[in-house]
RNA sequence: UGACCCAUGGUGUAAUGGUAACACUACUGAUUUUGGUUCAGUCAUUUAAGGUUCGAAUCCUUAUGGGUCAACCA
């Protein structure tokens, strides 16, 4: 009950207030929008916010959402790139309506090309692309028509007939639309509609050997599918203008462009152009690489879909500039790890204690698989004379505050007994080799009756049965907040260190590990399986570290 | 030296002329067989200056700051 008063008072944002207001209206029973990515790359995580939009309106007004790809430039697209695409937006959780193509388009592009030249609307130029920009004048000064503005309707239908036909090679003539060369918008300074590319087209192959630009191709494929609401981002704001003028003399369906701004993530970059450097370039492995702001990368470094969607959510969408707080993202995905991860104990940095006083052979032990989580279920652990703690859990003069084991001091070992360190031994130059201990046994965890409390427990490993782990540790990819604000190339900011290989020293539950389990190795991190291990050799991403509120005292 | 968009805590979003709210971060403290989780608390006179109004974060003016626009890219 709370929650549903709770949701009804939270606040639209600007797109919804939009949207109501088009449904009390009238004006449209119900809503189309679309998620139009161009096939040239992989999608990342300002992509998720715009998907989350995009599908997330659909769902809370009636209406529906495409998947439209924006293919108009056959040189930079891919099937590899299509096929990615489709499998994050299925990954992140959305089903789409219809799938489109702007290529499925063309010909009906092609029409609306002739319908403006027959209204004298648009031209056919011979001019080189340096006579276009000399003309086009400055954003303070008009532009001059060109000479072939005046061009007959006939003359222009027969060029460009035969610029469709392939009689004239690439960049040696193009159409234009007719409308203002001294427009105070540069955008309608007689834009480019169409232009020679005797390329091979991902779907269309070598049907055609010229292209639609985007402000020829995207609304046009917007009002084909009765978008009624097309979100983009604020860079496209003074394109909203010929995007009016074209369906407004085209004469169709009034889709209508809304402007957004587009996330920004600190310590990492969101640029296509930037992230395909870093694939080509090797500073990471590829575009799934776990370092990296993509979909595929996030997904592999062990992000859940419902993270990335509350975390898009609890961002919000507005029209200002912004730089999100990657925390942000790493509390959602935290909040999600902490309900479903199972919990496991690796030991990182492993010191071998010999507890002393333990006469049998061994046994077994239980433990949770999830405190947070009633029907997450036991498992066994094994628990014998000799096991190995993490090195830095043990110091040997400690200070006030320190609950974890130390000479003399006491500490529980998760889901076992309580020990209390007797002997510290140590090699020829001085390093701790062992640690020699005591356990209580009556302190046995649930049915503990000595009545000792101690305020550390830690994790442990069962020495016998440990097995062996390859741990990567990721941390941030750049080592500044916005490596596209510095100075000189992005990429002089690359964080060195953001990949540790170590070794995990794990309790023997880990090897039926799957790909798609989350872990939460106690008092460390979450962890997920990657893809790279094999039979004999597992593999884990360190997803994100547990806060650590004793790091942070130790720092001050 | 033009046009357009934007300006609320460290960060992101609310407040739709009437008590500046929520979340994250940070900091206190409590609980805890994870120094995790959970719980309680603390942290802003809304870029500036004028104006309209009984009343302004909100409307108007100017200034300042940031962003965008001159690809046969999207």
């Amino acid at each position: 009950m709370p929650d549903e008063i709770k949701k009804e008072e939270r606040s639209l944002n600007f797109l919804e207030e939009i949207i109501e207001e088009d449904l009390k209206s009238g004006k449209y029973k119900s809503i189309v929008t679309r998620f139009p990515p161009e096939p040239n790359g992989y999608l990342h995580i300002g992509h998720a916010s715009a998907i989350c939009l995009n599908f997330g309106l659909t769902q809370k007004y009636p209406g529906y959402t495409n998947l439209r790809f924006d293919d108009t430039n056959p040189v930079t697209e891919e099937t590899e790139y299509v096929d990615s695409i489709k499998e994050d937006v299925h990954w992140l959780g959305f089903e789409w309506k219809n799938e489109h193509f702007a290529s499925d388009y063309f010909d009906q592009l092609y029409a609306f090309a002739l319908m403006l030249i027959e209204k004298g609307l648009a031209y056919v130029d011979d001019s080189t692309a340096e006579e276009m920009a000399s003309l086009k004048g400055s954003p303070t000064e008009p532009g001059k028509d060109s000479k072939y503005r005046t061009r007959s309707i006939e003359e222009n239908r027969e060029l460009f007939v035969r610029m469709k036909e392939g009689e004239f090679p690439d960049g040696s003539r193009i159409l234009r639309a007719k409308i203002d060369m001294a427009h105070i918008n540069m955008l309608m300074r007689d834009p480019i509609l169409y232009r020679i590319k005797h390329a091979h087209h991902h779907r269309t192959g070598d049907k055609w050997c010229i292209y639609p630009m985007y402000d020829f191709a995207h609304g046009q494929s917007d009002s084909i599918e009765k978008v009624t609401h097309s979100i983009c981002t604020l860079e496209f704001v003074p394109h909203r203008e010929l995007y009016d003028w074209l369906i407004e003399h085209l004469e169709i369906f009034p889709s209508h462009q809304y402007e957004f701004a587009r996330r920004n993530i600190n310590y990492t970059v969101t640029s296509k152009r930037k992230l395909l450097q870093l694939v080509t370039e090797k500073h990471v492995t590829g575009w799934d690489d776990p370092r990296m702001p993509t979909i595929s990368g996030l997904r592999r470094r062990g992000y859940t879909p419902d993270s990335i969607r509350d975390f898009c959510d609890r961002i919000g969408v507005a029209k200002r500039e912004n730089l999100v707080d990657v925390g942000l993202l790493e509390f959602c995905l935290r909040e999600h790890l902490n309900k479903i991860a199972l919990r496991r104990m690796v030991v990182f940095d492993p010191v071998k204690v010999i507890i002393t006083n333990y006469t049998g052979v061994g046994e077994t032990l239980q433990s949770e698989n999830n405190p947070e989580d009633e029907n997450g279920g036991i498992r066994d652990l094994t628990f014998s004379k000799e096991i190995y703690i993490e090195r830095n859990d043990f110091m040997e003069v400690a200070p006030k505050k320190y609950f974890r084991l130390a000479p003399g001091q006491m500490v529980r070992l998760k889901s076992a007994y309580i020990i209390k360190c007797d002997e510290v031994v140590k090699d020829a130059e001085g390093n701790i080799t062992e640690l020699h201990c005591s356990y209580i046994p009556e302190s046995k965890s649930g049915a503990d009756t000595s009545d000792i409390k101690v305020k550390g427990t830690l994790h442990w490993v069962n020495a016998a049965d440990a097995i062996e782990l390859e741990v990567r540790e990721y941390d941030r990819l750049f080592k500044v907040e916005d490596p596209s604000d510095e100075d000189g190339d992005f990429k002089e900011y690359i964080n060195p260190d953001s990949l540790k290989i170590v070794k995990g020293f794990a309790e023997p539950s880990l090897k039926a590990a799957i790909l798609a389990d989350r872990f939460q190795f106690i008092r460390k991190g979450y962890y997920c399986l990657d893809k790279d291990s094999t039979g004999d050799k597992l593999v884990f991403n360190r997803t994100v570290t547990l806060k650590d509120s004793w790091v942070k005292d130790q720092k001050k």
